[in-house]
DNA sequence: CAATTGCCGTACCGTACGTTACGGTTCGGC
DNA sequence: GCCGAACCGTAACGTACGGTACGGCAATTG
């Protein structure tokens, strides 16, 4: 009850700290420009910035506070763009258990070796000592955490059916994040050019949600 | 006839380059430092580096030429100072594979959770996208490929004792990786805070053990 | 139409940092 | 005891960049 009370539709003044705001359609832009440029060369000036996306230094300041508050920004706007997939929550049969798990895998295989997710996890690690920094914090709520939320509930949907044996959710999801990942991430954050191609994700989806059903998977031996 | 003939025993001018000599003391005494600051504050200057070790900003720029090379000639001293632990060549049954399994897994994890490993990373991380950076190759040819080259032996040696079965060494070595570290390095490396304590990466490492003892364990149902 | 607002383009300031230059000191060899 | 090489401490230079200030323009408001 101390929040703007009439403040208009025009737009957000200062999305700055809980960053729960939704930026303007302009503001969407120059976030844009911002992935594009740490696609491209690594961390980004403000004066970069500015060229890019055709606006003067002083609105960035203005929208964005400082330079800090336009990294974040940029970084859950981005998030705010991967959210999607989840699973199919009728039928859980041991086929459609399997094909979910895939579908996680190669899902998550997509983002890690995306140009923008790489960017961004570079320049979150890169500012992970300095101090007051929010960045690595934002990029693994949205990444590594986001997608164990959205996962656990498979896992467990799939031992209530009796398909899968665990004792602890994140135990076993972790699990499932290290089959389906193994190196591919910090080989890529090194610079290492094996970018997996859309047929490498997709026999890497079904041997890491075969091997997870191997190791979980209860009773049948379907595994092998 | 333009070296210095009578170079005497005093010590290499400059390693650049291939960055094959070896250090004088002196200048590993330079280098242990540049590795502490690395670990106290990121990214560190030259100005911080010359007073950290006591030494002229002159001598470095003649022993390393440069701020990349210093930066390269740190990381491969201390590549220089992790190689270590390769596995007991008698004797190989189920429970000496095993405990070798585990030692690999269990160093692996000490490694990527330590203030050096996680400083280094960070940094060549960060200049990853910079032109004619070679710090992120000489990160992963130190760390995650000279580990797999010293664990595929086992692994093949573990097949030929029969209690593996696999059919490429590179496969099933990088689902070990996968199951060893899972997401600890990238969280570390985010500013995650929860560091594996000695007791966790025993745990974590039998459990990786045994979880791919039971994918590529051979005949025996001796998994579970 | 005049005043206000929002924003672009540009110039500017202060600082941090990579790199170079220089005077003074130590030390091994003659 | 002298010479030269190696090295330390420090000052200086050039540049890049975060942040600020200001003039001008277009759209909106009254």
């Amino acid at each position: 009850m101390n929040q703007q009370t009439t403040l208009a539709r025009r737009e957000p003044p200062a999305l700055r700290e809980g960053g729960l705001k939704e930026p303007t359609d302009r503001q969407q832009a120059v976030l844009d420009a911002v992935l594009a440029l740490m696609v491209e060369g690594g961390e980004p000036t403000m004066s970069a910035v500015a060229r890019r996306a055709s606006c003067s230094k002083e609105t960035l300041y203005k929208w964005f506070g400082d330079r800090d508050g336009l990294l974040a920004a940029t970084v859950q706007w981005q998030a705010s763009k991967v959210r999607a997939g989840n699973y199919d929550r009728t039928r859980l049969d041991a086929n459609a258990l399997r094909d979910s798990l895939e579908a996680f895998a190669a899902n998550w295989l997509r983002v890690i070796s995306s140009d923008t997710s790489l960017a961004l996890n570079r320049i979150a690690i890169g500012n992970a000592t300095k101090a007051g920094d929010h960045l690595g914090g934002i990029v693994l709520a949205n990444g590594r955490f986001a997608i164990g939320e959205r996962l656990k509930p498979l896992l467990e949907a799939g031992r209530e059916a009796g398909l899968l044996a665990f004792d602890d959710a994140e135990e076993a999801f972790r699990t499932f994040f290290g089959l389906a990942g193994r190196d591919v991430q910090i080989r890529l954050l090194l610079g290492d050019a094996a970018r997996p191609s859309e047929t490498d994700i997709r026999s890497d989806a079904a041997r890491a949600a075969r091997q997870f059903l191997a190791l979980y998977g209860a009773g049948k031996p379907s595994t092998r």
